[in-house]
DNA sequence: TTGCAATATGTCATATTTGACATATACTAA
DNA sequence: TTAGTATATGTCAAATATGACATATTGCAA
């Protein structure tokens, strides 16, 4: 089982590279990056619901379908913003939106 | 009693400029418009209650008390990213921002 | 297997967001 | 009034996020 550590290092892109795995995040730098996993998995999760594929997703933000799939992956180089913006455009409720700020470990 | 419309309106730097008062959001826009007011708000009401400058705030989370107004006051030109990352260093808890998410109107 | 659609990954020029700064305005207290 | 502190607003070069693209990989049906 992964550790929430790990799965935080795989968040890609961030803090690799770095001399420890001991990465040593701020509480707030963990609490937002625990919401940006979660949300991310909260967008597959929908997306696929819907059936859309990552391509129908990237038309409906003006994005690419490259872009969606780095979202998917809680790339670091993607912001909170388009993130949340795509989980309007697949129309999450807010009651799914508060759930998944709530679940954020 | 200020419309909604005009709230959204007053989000500056958004549309202000465009040739009708009526300005046409998404549904997905107004929805991430509506949600980044609605947080800072909070972040603006979480400061203040903890006696923080905005400049005290500025230096906590590395950035400058200009923009921590501008953030307050919900400029276009600041992204959801640093309203959050702001919140997260004032302490929101995962109830409030829940709660912010929930009644963003 | 082969073929095709979906997804993943890396790169890059452009667009947006950034902190910093200057300066204006608002609000108290002396 | 004046002085001091807090907040607002505008600008800009530097930092970061962006869509687009090429290409790799996966998964699944024929």
């Amino acid at each position: 089982m992964r550790s929430n550590k790990q799965k935080k290092l795989e968040a890609k892109g961030w803090k690799i590279g770095s001399a420890s795995d001991f990465l040593k995040l701020s509480p707030e730098e963990e609490a937002y990056i625990e919401l940006k996993l979660s949300l991310c998995k909260t967008l597959k999760r929908l997306r696929t619901k819907k059936h859309l594929s990552q391509n129908d997703l990237a038309k409906m933000i003006k994005s690419s379908q490259s872009r969606v799939a780095k979202m998917e992956a809680g790339d670091s180089s993607v912001s909170l913003d388009l993130v949340i913006r795509s989980l309007f455009s697949v129309g999450v409720s807010k009651k799914d939106l508060a759930k998944a700020v709530s679940s954020a470990t």
